[in-house]
DNA sequence: AATTGCGATTGACATTCGTCACCTGCATGG
DNA sequence: CCATGCAGGTGACGAATGTCAATCGCAATT
């Protein structure tokens, strides 16, 4: 018997995954949380053998919580399952010692499959994802991310610099350099890259 | 015996609702589709009682399905279950002469009951957003909404110009006009503001 | 002590953006 | 017929943006 606990925010979608999991003879779905702080306490209550989680969840994210299973020595296996084919995800996660990263775009039958291939001990990834996360590396240091997060929510440099104590030169250099580092040719551009690539 | 046909682009999610109707023991999930075209095909084909869709999927959107099935005179009910609270969809669903919109957010449970009490004749839409959808008109005309999705992608006045056989100054100012409307500073921000409200 | 590297800054420049007032057809309806 | 809109265009102005080269301070080398 496989004891899968379940974190997903869109509480429509957690039970239909909870449905889909108890048709399994083999799997018992021992508890579901709606978010990361929620599932950390229930992870140390039910110590379960597997954790499938989301990634965009309020409060903590799927991966911040993949982090503090390891670092706090759980003894369950992570899959991630998510929307999100960002190689800069799946980079994350794979460091976090994450053992499966499933998109929600891959076949139902798929998830049940994938935690008994986990909990016998293997590795689930998607493949095409997997070349993808490890071909391109984010060329962004962490100021011009600050900076592109920013600018790509609508603030002028102006108003970018206050909230970094910074100038407003020095920001339009970040986003110059940032957008010339993405080969676009704006920051809206650089914005919607960076933010696909999971770069963000 | 309730006949249901479910529409929705991911394809775990998908099979996971397929699941969770399948417990209940009056319901029939008939067929299930990847997106709107097929969604179509397998409603004339299966004639369900009730249509469940997301709205976003590529080709034709839930929106759109829900016109049509409208527009031909198909017999079935139709059930939104969508991501997103946005007015403007609510809105126009309801134009379209959707009898339901749930949010995904909404406890699971709830979904098999709604699909019973439409099967019966009655409406089920979130009570919230119901409330936000007639207060906010959307006061964009369709140059203003073209314009901006354009832009919004990171397309400057010039390349948007080329796209839809207007002049750069005559963007410019559309685009101005659409900044004005809706109260913000600019560009970027008119179109995150637009998207959040589903007027794009 | 001199050198190298790096984060941050400055100033100058051309381009693009946002705004506004004002023109041009063109349909519509009194 | 005229006038009242309305979609689209023009031109001009100031502000914001994107690009570069040059500078400063400061820490880590050597």
């Amino acid at each position: 018997m496989i004891r899968v606990l379940l974190a997903e925010d869109q509480a429509m979608v957690r039970g239909a995954l909870s449905a889909l999991l108890r048709l399994e003879p083999d799997m018992d779905v021992v508890a579901s949380a709606a978010d990361g702080q929620e599932a950390w306490r229930l992870i140390e209550q039910h110590k379960p053998d597997v954790l499938v989680t989301d990634i965009e969840m309020p409060g903590l994210t799927g991966l911040e919580l993949a982090q503090r299973v390891r670092e706090r020595g759980a003894t369950c296996k992570v899959v991630i399952v998510t929307t999100f084919a960002r190689p800069g995800y799946l980079r994350r996660a794979l460091e976090a010692g994450v053992v499966g990263y499933l998109l929600k775009d891959a076949p139902a039958e798929q998830l049940a499959d994938a935690l008994r291939k986990v909990h016998r001990g293997g590795r689930v990834v998607d493949p095409q994802l997997a070349v993808d996360a490890w071909s391109e590396a984010d060329p962004l240091n962490d100021r011009e991310r600050q900076v592109l997060r920013l600018a790509g929510e609508g603030l002028s440099a102006g108003e970018v610099a206050a909230q970094l104590h910074l100038s407003q030169g020095t920001v339009r250099n970040y986003l110059s350099e940032a957008i010339g580092k993405l080969g676009v040719g704006n920051r809206i551009e650089a914005y919607r890259l960076a933010r696909q690539k999971g770069w963000l």
